[in-house]
RNA sequence: GGUGAUGUAGCUCAGAUGGUCAGAGCGGCGGACUCAUAACCCGCAGGUCGGUGGUUCAAUUCCACCCAUCACCA
């Protein structure tokens, strides 16, 4: 193997105002493949990400929600982690843009850029909300598209005919927030001397080695020539106050790249080995690479590496884009319950799978890739379980029964197993350029040769021939070296399988050589299953549980049980009754107006019979808050209040003791 | 609207400077086997390579236009 590299790799910063979902975990487990692929090699590769945690949306979520920014990322942040370390996702350091590191590195920035000369001010108009007392980033203003007169259309472009324009031309524009009109008004940004990068750009690009496709689109932008950069965003905001100033802050999107160096930064704090200049001062002989999603290529590819080039830093080695996930062949979608949360994939089926399923279909290019749900059971249960595991599971149980576990001391067929050696080479150079799909294929290339060699020697044969016996422990020796040498290949991938494969090897640990020198005169353990096959049923189950629009299914039926995670997932709360109603037509229904804290929201409950809606307004009860709305004949109902009793006059309603409060949640 | 990418057997995807380039895996069908998590092995697939024109002796592979999907437009 060639010298030890320095690497340094990072996947982009998850944007906290939401759980992670399947979408996310394409790049995420594209980097880690990636990442211990590099490690397994012997490669110094450090792996560091972080929360992207400031920004109007998440300034905006956490006052809906009555708390603070802090709170709201810090609750996200921390699904996060749990979720990438559940798949196997293993950084270095995981950390959050809203740190002292960041705002230190952010101003020091900042301020190189200022003594430069590559950042002024201008004044510009943009929409604001005079009630909420904000400006209005584009996407927060609606109205009529000016063009083809759809309403209800973003301030930046319309979703009918596609065509862009700013939130003044828009017919009618209502600010999202307070639903008044928003006034134009003008205001102070800084701006980063962008357009004087061209040059210095184009020569990165070309250093950079980037995929096609993304030189491509480079160009198109070049082309359209380099325009300086608002870097500035007014109070109210969430993020880093700019040095000198009360009331403007750097925009979420200077600072979230910048947090790559902070997470990085941090981690020097715990591991005196690491230098952080001789990692991102120029003249490092460090690789530096950037795993992205096609969205942000501008953010990565312009803005970041001109920043950081102006700001007295190295540049990246190369950014990797890669596309995005469809499922099913559409766009994840709540109501389809293809909307797939991490964690419910995680509630149903192994992680395992989804690595493999993945790496089976992920190349270096910006194509999008798709998670064909009954491909994907069809495909991880061949593969995976059908061919690979197939191997050692069809051996071991010959030498542990018949040999002691103990493996021959030669192979029998050195050719055969020169074959799975050669291809360590060609199978490393498909993992360093990311063509994960054709690694994969490779290697179950050469699972279906070994499963050709067992059939065509048949130990099961020659077991009862007795003169026959000593070669059924040569070939099943052979069987479970060619085993072993895939798993080793296949370990960046299912790290998880291949630690347990590794067991019952009886080995320590693993490099990337270990598959080309076979394993010989070993004593082995007990043969246990090391992945058990996707059943249909588990991945119904994750759709479902996916589904919005579609009650909880009754799950009950197998097992009487729930675990708390299953309770976890019916969001109780308190409630306050503003209103009740007879609703005309209905005899059973009265129409509630209730207060979960906040906001308010419509229920029908049917305990017309018991109760008299004068006597309701003000008490408290217990709301099924996030149930599927569902619409009725008198209008939609948005959750459900809880109550006792068979029904008719015999309903009672839940009350909280004292001192509860709307909103609170029960648990 | 502009720009870029993608569109190949039921499904997921390979493929070539234009001429054995019409392929693989899965599914399906037939057979064999019984060591193995009903796994594995052998055989069978006739899809106008999104559509329409054009260039050429020859195009799925080049060009133009059109349609569909995805992304970006600071």
């Amino acid at each position: 193997m060639s010298q030890q590299r320095k690497i340094l790799v990072t996947s982009a910063l998850p944007y906290v105002n939401g759980s992670p979902h399947m979408g996310h975990l394409v790049e995420y487990l594209q980097t880690d493949i990636w990442v211990r692929f590099q490690k397994l090699r012997g490669h110094d590769c450090i792996y560091v990400c972080a929360s992207d945690a400031h920004g109007t949306p998440i300034m905006l979520k956490a006052r809906e929600m009555g708390i603070t920014p802090e709170a709201l990322t810090e609750g996200y942040s921390a699904e996060f982690a749990n979720d990438f370390r559940d798949f196997g996702i293993e950084f270095d350091n995981y950390h959050t843009t809203h740190s002292p590191e960041n705002e230190a590195l952010v101003t020091e920035i900042f301020e190189a850029l200022r003594k430069k000369g590559d950042i002024y001010t201008r004044t510009i108009e943009q929409a604001y909300d005079e009630k909420e007392r904000m400006f209005l980033p584009d996407r927060f203003v609606r109205g009529t598209c000016p063009f083809c007169k759809t309403e209800d259309q973003y301030g930046d472009a319309c979703e009918n005919c596609s065509k862009t324009y700013t939130p003044a031309d828009l017919i009618d524009p209502v600010s999202v927030i307070s639903g008044t009109a928003p006034v134009m008004r003008e205001s102070e940004h800084y701006f980063f001397k962008l357009s004087e990068y061209g040059d210095r750009l184009r020569a990165w690009m070309t250093d950079a080695t980037l995929d096609k496709n993304v030189v491509a689109k480079l160009n198109e932008w070049f082309d359209a020539g380099l325009q300086d950069w608002d870097i500035s965003r007014d109070a109210p905001y969430f993020g880093f106050r700019i040095p000198g100033t009360d009331d403007k802050y750097f925009y979420v999107w200077l600072d979230a790249p910048v947090g790559y160096m902070a997470s990085f930064m941090n981690l020097c704090g715990r591991r005196k080995d690491l230098d952080f200049d001789a990692y991102w001062r120029p003249g490092s002989d460090v690789e530096v690479y950037h795993f992205i999603g096609k969205d942000i290529m501008y953010f990565h590819t312009l803005f970041w590496p001109a920043v950081l080039g102006g700001a007295g830093f190295r540049t990246p080695t190369s950014v990797f884009a890669h596309g995005f996930l469809t499922v099913n062949g559409q766009k994840m979608s709540k109501s389809r319950g293809t909307f797939i949360k991490a964690r419910t994939y995680l509630d149903n089926l192994d992680p395992s799978f989804l690595r493999y399923y993945y790496a089976a279909k992920l190349g270096p290019t910006i194509e999008d890739i798709d998670l064909n749900l009954e491909d994907f059971i069809a495909r991880v249960n061949s593969d995976l379980v059908g061919k690979l595991i197939n191997i050692a599971s069809r051996c071991a149980g010959f030498i542990n029964k018949r040999f002691d576990g103990r493996l021959a001391d030669r192979l029998p067929d050195e050719n055969l197993f020169a074959d799975f050696q050669g291809a360590a080479d060609s199978i490393a150079l498909l993992y360093e350029r990311r063509e994960y799909s054709k690694a994969m294929r490779s290697i179950m290339a050469l699972a279906d040769k070994a499963n050709r060699y067992i059939d065509e020697h048949k130990p099961w044969v020659m077991i009862k021939d007795a003169d026959r016996i000593a070669d059924v422990q040569l070939v099943c020796t052979q069987g479970l070296n060619m085993f072993r040498s895939l798993i080793i290949y296949l370990s960046p991938v299912i790290p998880a399988v291949a630690a347990s494969a590794r067991r019952f090897l009886n080995e320590e640990r693993w490099q990337w050589q270990d598959a080309t020198s076979p394993l010989l005169a070993a004593t082995l353990p007990r043969f246990e299953p090391l992945l058990t096959r996707v059943e249909p049923d588990q991945v119904t189950r994750m759709i479902e549980q996916s589904q919005e629009s579609q009650p909880v299914p009754d799950t009950t039926a197998d097992d009487d049980t729930i675990s708390i995670d299953d309770f976890m997932n019916v969001d109780l709360r308190i409630a306050r009754i503003e209103k009740a109603e007879s609703v005309e037509g209905a005899d059973k229904l009265l129409a509630l107006t209730l207060d979960v804290g906040g906001s308010t929201r419509q229920v029908f409950a049917g305990i017309k019979a018991a109760y008299d809606p004068e006597s309701l307004p003000g008490r408290h009860v217990v709301v099924v808050a996030n149930l599927a709305p569902r619409k009725m004949r008198f209008g939609v109902s948005e959750g459900m209040v809880l109550a006792a009793g068979p029904g008719g006059e015999d309903i009672f309603l839940l009350s909280p003791d004292d001192g509860a409060r709307a909103g609170m949640r029960v648990k």
